[in-house]
DNA sequence: TTGAAAGCGATACCAT
DNA sequence: ATGGTATCGCTTTCAA
């Protein structure tokens, strides 16, 4: 691959007007632009961009770090962010942590390293300290589904806790008083509080839930089918369950069916998320809606602006929503 | 942030010391690198990626060029490529092209521009000869989902004409005569040929398709809606449909469930692709299922490997088969 | 073992 | 309007 030295030498002229030309400056003669431009055509010359932003002292693209893209929830925060990076003409370095601290933290160093001035990080394992050391270098860092006092300024994040409350209050107001829980696995305990206030606002509401009904497993489909497994072998009846979200609601309804009980009629089910999926399944899925898409839209925005102005703390705290559908129904 | 240089003057060394430690190359004293490494830990120093970059030719990350990441297709085919990268330590360099010839075009040669070596491309609008002319420069540019015969070895596709015949086979064997077809759209029509091909194999049979029964719509469950919809106006009866993928055949029975219509009760419905939304639904859906997380690790093994050797083409032509589930039934 | 210095590819300031 | 050249941050001979 030719250099800009190249095209200059074959051109007859200084790489500086060859420079000139490639980034549409100014004080160029007009055969001279046409001349060089042919060149580069000919040559099939396109400029090192790694060079180029050696002397830029950044990058334009945005950095991502995420755990994987084939979770749903996943997907839909990444899709958002590609939305607003597309409009804004910058890539997408992405680096996916296959859910370890040691590979989340590789991934943001990897994205320090490349000097990416805009960064989205979607953090499960790394404690608050790091991440506040971390960020330290690059004010247009910003994570996504998480808060931390400290960098306050540059998170978005969902009210957990909130929707917890959402899915004990919903199932109790429908009659129910035994109900099971399944956890999603999650390295960073404290990483979702979805659970522990649902479990909380439950215990409020005078429903006490054995520990015995509470199972934990990998957040996704195959989690719900394997943690429906084992509730229904410990034998403890339950008329309704609160799940993680909804792949583990769908996984643990096709366990369910599977082993001949029907949903709602024998259990009703609350999913979280509200991906399409919760849509399109039968029954269709009453879970929590939450701002998935919008709260990425807002972090991509924040770090590819670099946080001069953060948005007003009501713009990245995203409150969830009951979306009422069919998979719970009144305690007969 | 320091530079190598500011490292050297506070460790009394040489730049050139320093970058032997951040290398772990050899030649350096012992008591040196301690001294070096603690002071690069002191001043919280990482090494310029991009001036790494441009000394090396090279950058160890795949470049990745997809239309989106919310459509479970592509996901699928980026959690593929995602593993393989991240087992041989590599990061993902995104662009997502959103459905136009001029941004795919302006991706790869982002992807160029900054020397990435291996590049996975999934073109649906670039014409064979511009692929060509981009992937002459870089040996690891392998295409994914699409078949040119001047690039052939760097070629990784599905056979799209046998699923499609393979659709039309089943529900003929099922019984059904009258077919209703629904298409997705694509901007580059030669880009999947399994309706062409469905169709084809059913008039073979001795099935005709009318126009007035297949519509054409946006690849997605919204698309599968208002197929259905417009296909329910034009009042033409039909028995059983094939889908251009699962999304549209769940958005296509949501509406024929939504007009009291039941499947496979009145219709029977085929899908593609064999996403796991399909195993979730209620009828669980028949579809095609192809290696879509398979044919992204060899590709980006290839682009990986540079195609010094590329597998032989039986591994990288893939073939699909019927998923018999639930949702096509024999015509009473 | 260590350092000096010549690149790598592009930019931008200073001359002309 | 052009060209010369120092510079960006790092790597890599080549000497010492």
């Amino acid at each position: 691959m030719p250099t800009i030295k190249d095209i200059a030498k074959a051109a007859g002229v200084s790489p500086a007007s060859v420079s000139r030309v490639i980034n549409n400056g100014p004080k160029v003669g007009k055969t001279t632009r046409e001349k060089i431009k042919r060149i580069i055509e000919e040559m099939g010359y396109s400029p090192n961009a790694n060079a180029q932003a050696i002397n830029a002292h950044s990058s334009a693209s945005v950095g991502l770090v995420l755990a994987n893209l084939i979770d749903p929830f996943y997907a839909a925060l990444a899709h958002g962010i590609e939305q607003v990076a597309a409009r804004r003409g910058a890539q997408i370095f992405l680096n996916s942590c296959d859910d370890t601290k040691e590979s989340e933290r590789r991934a943001i160093e990897t994205l320090l390293e490349h000097r990416y001035q805009s960064i989205v990080v979607h953090s499960l394992f790394l404690e608050d300290e790091e991440l506040i050391r971390l960020a330290k270098s690059v004010p247009g860092l910003v994570l996504i589904n998480r808060y931390i006092e400290a960098l306050a300024d540059r998170c978005v994040w969902f009210d957990d806790e909130m929707g917890g409350r959402l899915m004990a209050q919903h199932l109790v107001k429908m009659g129910h008083r035994e109900i099971a829980v399944i956890a999603g696995e999650s390295g960073f305990s404290s990483a979702s509080q979805r659970i522990p206030a649902a479990i909380k606002e439950l215990n409020r509401l005078g429903v006490i839930v054995h520990p015995e009904v509470v199972e934990v497993a990998p957040a996704n489909y195959e989690g719900g089918q394997v943690a429906m497994q084992n509730l229904l072998a410990s034998k403890k009846p339950f008329t309704a369950l609160i799940t993680y979200n909804d792949p583990m609601a769908i996984g643990a309804i096709a366990m369910l069916n599977a082993q001949g009980l029907a949903v709602p009629g024998d259990v009703s089910v609350i999913g979280y998320d509200n991906l399409m999926l919760a849509n399109c399944i039968e029954p269709k899925l009453t879970t929590i809606h939450h701002q998935i898409g919008e709260m990425a839209v807002v972090a991509t925005e924040m770090a590819l602006s670099k946080i001069v102005m953060p948005p007003a703390i009501e713009k990245r705290h995203f409150k969830p929503h009951l979306v009422e559908r069919d998979s719970v129904v009144l305690r007969a």
